[in-house]
This record gives C-alpha cells, sequence and structure tokens, in this order.
DNA sequence: TGGGTCCTGGGAATTCTTCG
DNA sequence: CGAAGAATTCCCAGGACCCA
C-alpha cells in the first residue's frame, strides 16, 4: 500500500505530460529542454511531492553518497564533536553519514564495517579498535571503497590517519601549571589500558621531568568517567598526599568530579597557589559545561569539529582518486583558561 | 529434494532514435 | 538542430523453473 502510494518519477512525468527521461534531464538540469517544460515538470514535481529517490539513483549510476562513520562510543563529546564536523563536510558534498558505534570492541567494529560494505556505502570512516584496524582496511580495500581512522590516539599503520596530540596536550596542560607556581602535580582519570591516557601521560611525565619535577605513579590514578569515583579518588589521593597542589584531569567528567574530592578535604579550587589551600586543575577535551562551574575550568581543547571536516575531505578526496597516499593529521591543542588554573 | 540457471523487479540515468 | 521519447542499463536478492 505504503509502497504503490509512492510518488515515482514516472507519476510526474504522467502528471506533467512528458517523458520520464524529460523529467530525469530537468531534475539533472541536463540537456536542452524548453522553458515552458521545465515549469510543467517542476508544477508536477511540487503538485505531487515527488521526493528523488537516491537509492535508485546509486543503483543506476553504481555510485552511492553514504558514509560509514563508526564511532567508539556514541556519549563521548569527543565523538559528538567530531561527527558534527564529519556531517557538515560532507553534507556539503550532497553526502550522508551513516553512524555506527563499536563501543570499543573489535568484533562489533568488524561487523559494522561488514554492515556498511553491505548497505553499499562509498567510503569509511572509523575510530580504530587496536586488534581490529588492520582487517577494517583490508574489508574496505577489498570492497573498493576508501577508509580513513578517525582516532583518539595515534595509530601505528600507515594508513590516512586523524587524531588530536594527546603527548602535546599534556605538555601544554603541565606547563601551564608548572609556570604558576605548582610542583606537585597528579593525573587522574581514565584506564590504563587507554592510548590516549597513555600519550598523555607520556607529556606529562616528560615535562615533569624536564623541570626537575617529582612523577611518582602514586600520583596516577586510574578512574572510570564519571564524577562520584573522580570525587572519591580525588579524595583519598589529596588524604594520602596532601603535597599535591594541582590536577591534570582525562575527561570532563572527572574535573567535575574533583572539584567535589577537593571540596570534602577542605581545599577549593583556583589559581592562588601560595596559600596553599587552593588546587590548580585542567581538564582535557574542553566542553561548554566547562565554563560553567565555579570557578571555570581551565581546559585544554583538541579541534575535534576540525578533525571530522579533515576526515570528510580525505574520504572525498580519495573517492575522486583512488590512488592518494595515505596522509597523517596530527591536530594541535590549545589551552582554554578559566578559573581553575 | 537439491542444485543450477534464468528471469524479474526496483527507480532513475544515459544513450540512441525520432520528430517537427 | 533542438527537443522529446524509447530503449537500455545498472546490481542483486529472491522467485520460478528445470533437471537429475
Amino acid at each position: 500500500m505504503a509502497k504503490s502510494s509512492k510518488v515515482k518519477i514516472t507519476d510526474v512525468a504522467d502528471y506533467a505530460g512528458v517523458s520520464v527521461s524529460t523529467v530525469s534531464l530537468v531534475l539533472g538540469n541536463k540537456g536542452r529542454i524548453s522553458k515552458a517544460t521545465i515549469d510543467k515538470v517542476n508544477q508536477a514535481v511540487e503538485a505531487l511531492g515527488y521526493v528523488r529517490n537516491n537509492a535508485a539513483a546509486n543503483l543506476r549510476s553504481n555510485y552511492s553518497n553514504l558514509i560509514g562513520w563508526i564511532l567508539a562510543d556514541i556519549t563521548d563529546p569527543f565523538y559528538t564533536e567530531v561527527t558534527a564536523g564529519l556531517s557538515d563536510e560532507l553534507e556539503q558534498h550532497d553526502h550522508m553519514l551513516f553512524l555506527a558505534q563499536s563501543n570499543h570492541q573489535a568484533d562489533k567494529l568488524i561487523q559494522c564495517v561488514q554492515s556498511m560494505i553491505q548497505q553499499g556505502v562509498a567510503g569509511i570512516a572509523f575510530s580504530p579498535v587496536r586488534e581490529a584496524t588492520n582487517q577494517v582496511l583490508e574489508m574496505a580495500k577489498q570492497a573498493n571503497i576508501p577508509a580513513v581512522c578517525l582516532a583518539r590516539s595515534a595509530v601505528n599503520n600507515e594508513v590516512d590517519y586523524i587524531g588530536p596530540d594527546n603527548h602535546q596536550a599534556a605538555i601544554l596542560a603541565t606547563q601551564h601549571l608548572i609556570q604558576q607556581g605548582h610542583r606537585h602535580i597528579a593525573y587522574i582519570g581514565g584506564s590504563s589500558d587507554s592510548l590516549t591516557r597513555a600519550e598523555r601521560i607520556g607529556g606529562y611525565g616528560t615535562t615533569l621531568m624536564q623541570y626537575g619535577l617529582p612523577f611518582k605513579n602514586e600520583w596516577i590514578i586510574e578512574a572510570q568517567n564519571n564524577q562520584c569515583q573522580a570525587a572519591d579518588h580525588v579524595q583519598q589521593l589529596l588524604t594520602q598526599h596532601p603535597k599535591i597542589t594541582a590536577l591534570l584531569c582525562h575527561r570532563p567528567a572527572i574535573a567535575l568530579g574533583a572539584m567535589y574530592g577537593i571540596q570534602r578535604v577542605g581545599k577549593s579550587v583556583g589559581k592562588d597557589n601560595y596559600i596553599g589551600q587552593q588546587i590548580g586543575l585542567i581538564g582535557f577535551d574542553d566542553t561548554p559545561e566547562a565554563a560553567l562551574t565555579q570557578p571555570s575550568l581551565t581546559m585544554i581543547s583538541s579541534p575535534t569539529r576540525q578533525m571530522g571536516q579533515l576526515a570528510g575531505q580525505r574520504l572525498l578526496a580519495k573517492m575522486k582518486a583512488h590512488n592518494e597516499t595515505a596522509q597523517q593529521f596530527i591536530l594541535p591543542p590549545q589551552l582554554i583558561e578559566r578559573g581553575s588554573a
């Protein structure tokens, strides 16, 4: 019922009193068609509410305007911004996103890629999962479609890869705290198997050593990405190590939780290190909400939206020229200084 | 019954043909 | 020669049919 009621190009042709090919030429703005015929076709389109069927057009032209994007975690603001950038870029070039999430699981990623190839996507952007990255690239190659990695951390492959400079981000944050007079700086959040965290801790440790400051394993705390756990960990850390005057927080939620933890030990968040009662706080992955707290949160921002746009540009370029050589883009971070450090 | 082959439908673009 | 119509084409799942 619904199928038969759908307006097709033949209906438009009938209504306008012209042939299907004429409708096609008018809609595609091709050929030499008289103004009167163009008007008739446009009126028919308007009257019938005709919407072009891309699936059919793609079938004919053997081309798809769908781009698959498999991100790791849809609730992660990092991916939200990346997705917005990617979507912007693709929509500007008449392509559409087809979204799925892998939850950081290799088998899920493979399954998503398989589904997308079956759907006939023209390209794939994916957030890599270490054990599955090579297989995904091989699958894309077999399907003769381009693929790019959009990642939170470096990918050890000769593939198109766009990601943030986590190492430099941590250097920037640590240097900022040191310049404010902090000498005992801890790192809170993330899990030990996170490559992003490893890169940040690398930058953090390098900077501490460069300034001759202590780098202690017991000052690096693993925590799940929730405020309650972060608050507990920070409370415990500051009680056990009262020398600590500044915290680097792996995620915004960790930074928010840390504020409560700091309050619980009778201290406050801020830039005044000389009194010794204020703890400096810097978080990674800036979000608009970070400006709402009191004091507002100093954050490290990565150009996530730009990453998405760049990934879109790379995919479109690779779709045009299949022999494009792989390029890697590591985008520099920026310090957004607010009230917490 | 199972396996193999051929045909069809789905919608629109493109190419070829016809007409005035 | 410009405009419009007719025929063909794209891919492939799934159905129809045939044969052993």
